[in-house]
DNA sequence: CATATAGTTTTGAGCGGTCAAAAACAAGAA
DNA sequence: TTCTTGTTTTTGACCGCTCAAAACTATATG
């Protein structure tokens, strides 16, 4: 059975890239997954074919690649992986959530299901890591409901952030001071279509205009 | 600046191997460095030279190889990242003492400085690993004096065990049940040369027959 | 429908790490 | 000194992963 870091990067990604795919659409094509991975076309090519060989994808040529159930499976364990290790640097090891990612990314390759349980069971068995992405379970398996974002919530209404969905060590930053992480409450005061921005207000009542392109990245569901 | 983990595996090995020489010897043997790192003697013998090239070993055809100063560095920043997760799993995670080995063997090569200073704050900078073996400090230095062991500490007076020379599972579990951890204060009651035997009594007044191969593998000092 | 363009696959090659087996060597025995 | 034995080095090969560049679709455009 087919497992080194580089076949949990690959399986990772096309799991992370379909996600980003306009409705209908099922193939990630390769060179959305070979940019998301910093790698050539022709090696994405390959690898998907030997993740196809091994029964952990889909592959259609010219058209892209899809994970198979159990490529899923094992692209939810190293997500949960990565997830927990997340968390665990940043409640026990006293680390910052924007100074996470990169550790986690090398130790989800390496951690031991001994290690990985121990983790789970000293933080709780929590549902969401520090930015709000969902920890898979045991299984692999992602529970995960729709949500709403800036961009789709009600306009008016206090909403909790649930979920930011970008690593980017600077967005995270941003997100921060401005008081926008997981857990804060605010409100969309109003959306302006053309000026391509959203207005939101924090409990402070300080007011911030973002692009819909960071709005898009910010999940939300109704506070109360 | 060379440095996978299998570069790292090989410094490792040949630092270890280097403390197992009898004395006078300097050069590591290629078969020794071959079996410890269940490799073939060819393949060790490619990988020296690589090392020499980087100027992490000094070889000699036919001989063997040493670590330079700057290959002795690299192999001690990897043994203070082994060594203080091992250490870290025992004490926050909860691990027992004979179950860590392998879980650092992985980790030590993809835990990150900032991870590793961290860790080692946070346990009080310790100086030895569950098993007693030194820490080396953060510039890969390794200080270690030299120190008795149950065959050569002297007859009837307490001692107490400050380091197990063997990461062997069965070992460690042999050396617990028996109460010999680090720690323990003991008396060595008398060594017979013919019999291959040392026989040591603990604080519960039981005694215990030794075989000098087991004896050679525990570290005392005097106790007091 | 023909063609240009953007995206994809193939091909040939290289690097790191490994092995098996053949050749070379060191050192002691005869 | 010559032979024998055990170790070491060399050679040729392979696997996993990668790239550059050439060959090849698929699709949109004129």
């Amino acid at each position: 059975m087919l497992a080194s870091s580089t076949v949990e990067n690959y399986l990772k990604a096309i799991h992370m890239g379909a996600n980003g795919l306009r409705p209908g659409q099922r193939l990630l094509p390769m060179g959305q997954l070979a940019a998301s991975l910093g790698v050539t076309p022709g090696t994405a090519t390959t690898m998907a074919k030997t993740l196809a060989d091994a029964g952990l994808a889909e592959y259609e040529p010219y058209a892209g690649v899809a994970l198979t159930s159990q490529g899923e499976r094992l692209a939810g364990l190293v997500l949960r992986r990565h997830r927990l290790v997340e968390l665990f640097l940043v409640r026990v090891m006293g680390f910052g959530w924007d100074e996470v990612h990169d550790e986690a990314e090398h130790l989800e390759h390496v951690v031991s299901d001994r290690l990985i349980e121990r983790i789970d069971e000293m933080l709780g068995h929590p549902e969401v890591d520090p930015h709000g992405d969902p920890i898979p379970n045991a299984d692999g398996a992602i529970v995960t409901q729709p949500q709403d974002t800036l961009l789709t919530c009600p306009v008016g209404q206090p909403v909790v952030v649930t979920r930011v969905l970008d690593q980017n060590r600077a967005f995270l930053q941003f997100v921060e001071t401005n008081q926008l992480k997981p857990g804060e409450t605010i409100r969309v005061e109003g959306r302006d279509e053309s000026a391509d921005s959203v207005v939101v207000s924090g409990s402070s009542d300080r007011r911030l205009a973002l692009g819909t392109r960071a709005a898009s990245k910010l999940q939300v569901r109704a506070a109360g």
